[in-house]
DNA sequence: CTCTAATTAGACCAAGCGTTCTACATTGGA
DNA sequence: TCCAATGTAGAACGCTTGGTCTAATTAGAG
C-alpha cells in the first residue's frame, strides 16, 4: 500500500493535530499515539497518509511555514495603506501573535533548537523558512522606500527573532513593543543618514 | 542509599558528559546510555550521585548558567578597561562563542523550546539564568554611566537574543556583528538624547 | 588489617516508542 | 452490484527508554 498525498479528513484532522502537538509540545516531546488521539483518528490513517512521524513532521513544518507567512503578510496588509507603517506593523503582528494562549515561541526556532545538526533535514527546513520571513521584511522595506532595504531587514530580522525568544523564555516581557522602539530608532537613524546635508533634515521624507 | 551530592570523579565525569550532550543533542535528544558511555561510568553511578535523569538535568543547567555568565564577565573585562567598550564587548564575546566549533545555541533557549510550559521547573531555570544575564547586562551599563541604564540593557539583552538564534538557525549569518552595529546605534542615538543641547556634540564622551 | 564508601559490570524490568499487521466496516462511483 | 478506496479497532513486534537490583572490586582512613 502507498502512501497517498491528497488530502481526505482523516489526512486534515492528522496534519491539524500534528501543527497543535508539536508546535506546542515539540517534535521529540509529541508521540505519534498523542497525535491518534488528537486527531481521533485510527493509527493505520496515519500511515496511509505519511510514510512515518517524520514524513508527518516534515508536513507541518511546510504548512506552518506557509500559514505563518501568510499571517504576518495578511496583518501588515491589514494594518495600514502606508507602507512605511506595514513595517512597524511587523511589531503589533508579534505582540499579537505573543498575546494567543498558545503562543510557544517560533516553531521553527524551536525545531532547530531540537535538531542542533545544521544539516538534519527539519533544521535545513527551519532555516529556508527564516530566508523567506527575511525576504518578506525586504519587500516591505522596499516598499516604503527605505534606504539600503537588504541590511535594514536583516536587523529587522534580528530585532524579531530577539523579541520572540524573549517572550518565550520570560512570557509577559512585552518584547514586541520593546522590539518596535529598537525598530524605530534604527529607520528613523537610517533616514538621517541617508540625507545629503550635514544637518538634521526638519521634513520627513514620507508623505503622512 | 542516599544520592550523595559531593563532588568525586564519577559526579564529575558525568556532568562533564551532561554538559557536553545535553547542550549540543538537547535534554530529550540525550540518553542515559549515551551520558554513561561519554562518561565511562557505570549505570549505578548516576543514580548514587543524582535522583535521576532531570535531576542531572537541573544540575547541567546550573553549572551552564555559573559557567556561561563567568565567561561572559571574563571576557568583558579581559577586552578592555574603558566601561564603554566592555559594553560593545559582549557582542565579540557573542562571535567569539559563535566560532566554536559546537556552539548550538543557548541552552537555555533550547530548553525553554524543548519545555514550553513556563512553569516547568527547567523553563523557570531558563527565565532565571536570562534575568541574571540581563542583570549583568545593566551592571555594565550602569558602570558605563549610560544614561536609562536598565531600559538601555533590556534593548542590548534582545539584541543578544536575537543574534543567537539567528547564528543558530542559520549559521554563518554574522549576527554577532549585526548586533553589535545596532547596538552602536542604540547607545549613540541615546546619548544624543542625553545632551541637554540640540546640537548634535562633537566630541566623543569616552576618553579614548 | 579492616571497615566503609565509591565504583564497576551487567542482568533485569516495566513502560513507552514508532511501526506493521490483520480483520472488519463504510461509502461512493462504474 | 461490485469494486476499490478509505476508514476503524486493536493486537503485536522489536527496540529504546529511564530506572532498579545484585554482586564483585577498588581504594583510602583509622
Amino acid at each position: 500500500m502507498r502512501t497517498s498525498t491528497r488530502p481526505t479528513p482523516a489526512r486534515d484532522a492528522l496534519l491539524e493535530a500534528a501543527c497543535q502537538l508539536f508546535y506546542t509540545q515539540g517534535i521529540r516531546g509529541t508521540s505519534v499515539d498523542a497525535i491518534l488521539e488528537r486527531a481521533g483518528v485510527a493509527r493505520q490513517s496515519l500511515y496511509q497518509h505519511f510514510e512515518s512521524k517524520d514524513g508527518l513532521v516534515a508536513a507541518f513544518l511546510n504548512v506552518r511555514d506557509e500559514r505563518w507567512c501568510g499571517w504576518m503578510n495578511d496583518f501588515v496588509v491589514a494594518a495600514s495603506d502606508d507602507s512605511l507603517e506595514r513595517v512597524y506593523a511587523i511589531y503589533d503582528f508579534l505582540a499579537d501573535w505573543f498575546s494567543q494562549s498558545d503562543f510557544s515561541g517560533c516553531a521553527f526556532i524551536n525545531t532547530a533548537a531540537e535538531y542542533g545538526n545544521p544539516e538534519h533535514p527539519f533544521h535545513i527546513l527551519s532555516s529556508r523558512h527564516k530566508a523567506r520571513v527575511l525576504n518578506d521584511i525586504e519587500t516591505l522595506c522596499k516598499a516604503a522606500n527605505l534606504p539600503d532595504h537588504k541590511a535594514l531587514a536583516r536587523q529587522l530580522a534580528l530585532l524579531m527573532e530577539g523579541a520572540i525568544v524573549t517572550e518565550q523564555v520570560t512570557p509577559g516581557s512585552n518584547a514586541a513593543a520593546e522590539a518596535k522602539g529598537i525598530a524605530r530608532i534604527l529607520i528613523q537613524s537610517r533616514s538621517n543618514k541617508a540625507a545629503p546635508s550635514r544637518a538634521v533634515p526638519l521634513q520627513s521624507r514620507s508623505k503622512k
